[in-house]
DNA sequence: TATCAGGTGGGAAAAAGTGGGAAATTTTAA
DNA sequence: TTAAAATTTCCCACTTTTTCCCACCTGATA
């Protein structure tokens, strides 16, 4: 299970190490696309063809309207680029990737689970904030 | 069962050793994720793996689509980390959590059934004696 | 007092993360 | 079409962090 937070950097040609803890789960190869919210997702290739298989499934349970679907899967599906982890655990991050979120020169690398999220670190701490303030709220909510 | 309450040092290397007592029902391996409240909870691998599935929508490949899901996703895992205890019994607190709950040098350990918490030595005095009020009235109310 | 168990501290070795140069490949320009 | 320039890939090396192991301290016990 992928859990757990940690700062990186990336460096000037665009590589960032994952942590050696993700990595035997992550694979060779990964991919990776804007997430939602200020992130990008990465996904082990497995993980993706599940939640690829799902999106594009026009029977599936979103209650979708078919432009809406089309529209969605564009952003997932057109932005998503497979990516190599190279021989010592660092990844190339492409550029409009980072120019989508705002990446610099540091990233927080989070573990969600089943996919690992990236952040612009100082959007991370901030989202870490709001989370602590809607948490007890969110539970809640859920617990419904 | 995880009872009693001890007082460790967390040394300079972020290492803090557990109590005898509880080693043997902790295993190797350990999950420890910030709690409810100012404090950590340590949980064992199986005793994790039916929290995290009561509390994360986990027959749903695609949670990260509804925001409440996504953000509590994150919240829950994104926080958590898997530790080994070392070989006499030492575990080492990530620096995340550390400041979580404001740890310094001294944490208390508690015991809470199936679960251990760690809490900052001064403030799990403080959560004890009003935990000890609020008992005081709680009987009184009862003894009506 | 000697011994043992639990807890603490520190040094050396190993691993993880980072940076940069050279080779290989691709792109650009003449 | 070829050569120069730019980019990407591969590899090596440095620095910091983590891990492993050993030794010490303290309090309890025989």
């Amino acid at each position: 299970m992928l859990i757990g937070e940690y700062i990186h950097t990336i460096d000037e040609k665009n590589r960032m190490s994952l942590p050696v803890k993700f990595r035997k789960e992550l694979g060779k190869k990964i991919i990776i696309t804007p997430g939602l919210g200020q992130c990008l997702f990465i996904f082990t290739n497995k993980e993706w063809e599940k939640v690829s298989k799902k999106l594009s499934d026009s029977d599936n349970d979103l209650s979708f309207l078919k432009a809406d679907q089309r529209n969605f899967n564009r952003y997932m599906f057109g932005r998503a680029a497979e990516v190599e982890i190279d021989s010592i655990g660092r990844i190339l991050i492409p550029d409009f990737l980072k120019e989508r979120i705002g990446l610099k020169n540091t990233a927080a690398i989070v573990g969600v689970k089943d996919r690992v999220e990236v952040w612009n670190e100082k959007k991370w701490s901030e989202e870490k904030a709001l989370a602590e303030k809607q948490a007890e709220a969110l539970a809640e909510k859920l617990a419904k």
